[in-house]
DNA sequence: CATGAATGAGCTTTCATTCAT
DNA sequence: GATGAATGAAAGCTCATTCAT
């Protein structure tokens, strides 16, 4: 592993732990078993290694997302199975996502700056993922007529304050991913007719 | 106003705009036109106040919560009109919840201190709200038969998500309200009967 | 108690305890019992109390030391019995002399100002104390001939020394008052005399 | 000279002159004409430069005595030149004994601590390089019979007691070295035998 | 006499960052 | 590529003191 990587993972180990603000540059460097120097040889400053763990998680993120979303199923088939990979997602790579949750929005992240501009590409990406499969789905009559617009935020809502409730949350969580599923379809399936998708599933 | 309140408010502002970190004592005083000296003497110290905000916030909308959940009605009932206190309540204190957002869990508090337990213990009484609720719709037959408990995380979580959505994420959001609303309902209400509480209010 | 005295009192204590610098006046006023103002209105300032407390317990302690002196006695006697009242006081006073051996000679006491005049006319006079039973000692035959001047500043040194060894040293420190007379008697008494004043005592 | 040596000798001039709470951290840094941020590089905090220079200042201190004690001789010959070490130490090292006397001991130094295990260490070895030297003359009878342990406190209370009364009183003292030396063989100088060792001495 | 809210200068300490090696 | 000594701005906080009541 290079002394780049070493940093990289010392950096998330700890601002997932203590927060971005929380850590300091020499408990990076001594966590990672080098010297102050080096950090800011492979990157700008601290933020910028922030930055790079949060384009790394939301990179990856992104892609297993719209690897899911791009096989061909119905709407609300497409909607269930965001829901278990952005699940999943949090399962595998709960460290980054803390990082992600305890320090976004940062007040170092200046609105119009770059970055800035990276994450709400990234949010608009996530945002339209949802966005089509319901479209995709009052289509194909598996998903009720509501606003795609207002279902698709709230389903973003959901899944991050899930996220942070299970993640940071003060309350022991129970195992809840097929439950969210259930309770998501519930309120996507067209009236009458029982969402039953995770039964048949498995 | 006294100066005491003049720093609160003042605090409350900056912690909202730039964070708890990112706000130094020297810019509260500014902003609330007071000497250094004076925040000291009125709190013991920057995390004084900052835990003299949260709990003052979560005082108050337990208080409004507790409140909806006094008045006599079935339990899908009860959980809408909390999800509607809910929104209501960010609607009007918008700052000080931001305060809560972005600084909670924060890792100034320490595990086991008075002000954690003070937190978890809101938290609890948060949680039985909605687990009461729904417990009561299970029996008076207005809520499907699924695990209180794990629904209850799923409806804290999302509120709590719709929250941190709305008020501190980069894609702006419309209206909501009614939307979650149904959207819960739909989750909870008994297979076949489709929730239409939200037009019979008005 | 005036309230003048209680802050007397709680400043003793503390400074006693925990030294003058490191003893704040809002610790004085709350183990007093009155406000800030209080202490500000019966005193200068905090050195004043210092002052005051320091001024008191060098005046008993000269009182007690001169009358011991005025004694009519042999030489050797006087100083024995000098020794004796000294130790006595450390026993009987030991919060004040606490006080006064740990912070003077304080960084607050000026050169050339009048406290200092006044601290330095006090040692003049316990100086002069033993030093006259000395020379009087020298002329009745009780006192070797060493040169009176040296032999009072050794022992000062010496009381002042046993004085801190015992009340503020690590080690703990048995019974030594009748050891230090026997000790400075042989030292001062005539060579072949041996001193037995101390039995000749009781 | 490295900076951290500049440092320290600064600060020892510092708190020989002002004391350890007197000093500011600014002080010490403007007299070394290095950055605020030197300081903490190389010391822990304001303490551990104190404490730096008393273990430095003692570790000499002890071992130029036990260097004296080691000398084979009479146990009373011992203790003449524990005398005359101390007291040349004294003139030689006398500004980092007047840290040491000043501020020492400090409420800085918590009971239990690494550091007060350290100093009672030190007063320990101390105590018994002149318990020692007693026992030993006792036994080739250079030194009457008394209590060796009642003894030793004596002679550590004064020889500290001297130390103070010389570098730190108001009083102008004369040279005493052989006259201290004097008086401490004549207390311990079996009865009838005058000690006449400094003169012996040269 | 007594109060206690208010002050602000000054303190110690942290820490991201630089740069000569 | 890598180092680590050095930096200095900025932070949170303490505390003796004042003064209107």
């Amino acid at each position: 592993m290079t002394r780049r990587e070493t940093l990289l993972d010392a950096a998330i180990a700890l601002f997932a732990e203590k927060g971005y603000n929380g850590t300091s540059t020499s408990e990076i460097v001594e966590k990672a078993g080098v010297a102050q120097g080096t950090l800011f040889y492979h990157f700008k400053n601290k933020e910028g290694m922030l930055l790079t763990i949060l384009e790394n998680i939301l990179n990856e993120y992104l892609q297993d997302m719209e690897e899911v979303a791009s096989v061909t199923q119905s709407g609300l088939m497409t909607v269930e199975n965001l829901i278990r990979c952005s699940t999943h997602f949090r399962q595998t790579r709960s460290l980054e996502l803390l990082v992600l949750m305890r320090d976004f929005p940062a007040d170092l992240i200046k609105p119009d700056s770059p970055q800035m501009m990276f994450i709400i590409e990234f949010f608009k990406r996530f945002y339209d993922l949802f966005k089509n499969a319901i479209d995709r789905g009052q289509k194909d009559g598996s998903i009720r007529k509501i606003s795609s617009e207002k279902y698709t935020h709230i389903l973003l809502g959901m899944l991050s304050g899930m996220d942070r409730h299970i993640l940071l949350g003060p309350l022991p969580t129970p195992a809840l991913t097929e439950e969210i599923v259930s309770f998501c379809c519930s309120a996507l399936s067209p009236p009458g007719i029982d969402p039953v998708s995770h039964e048949r599933r498995s």
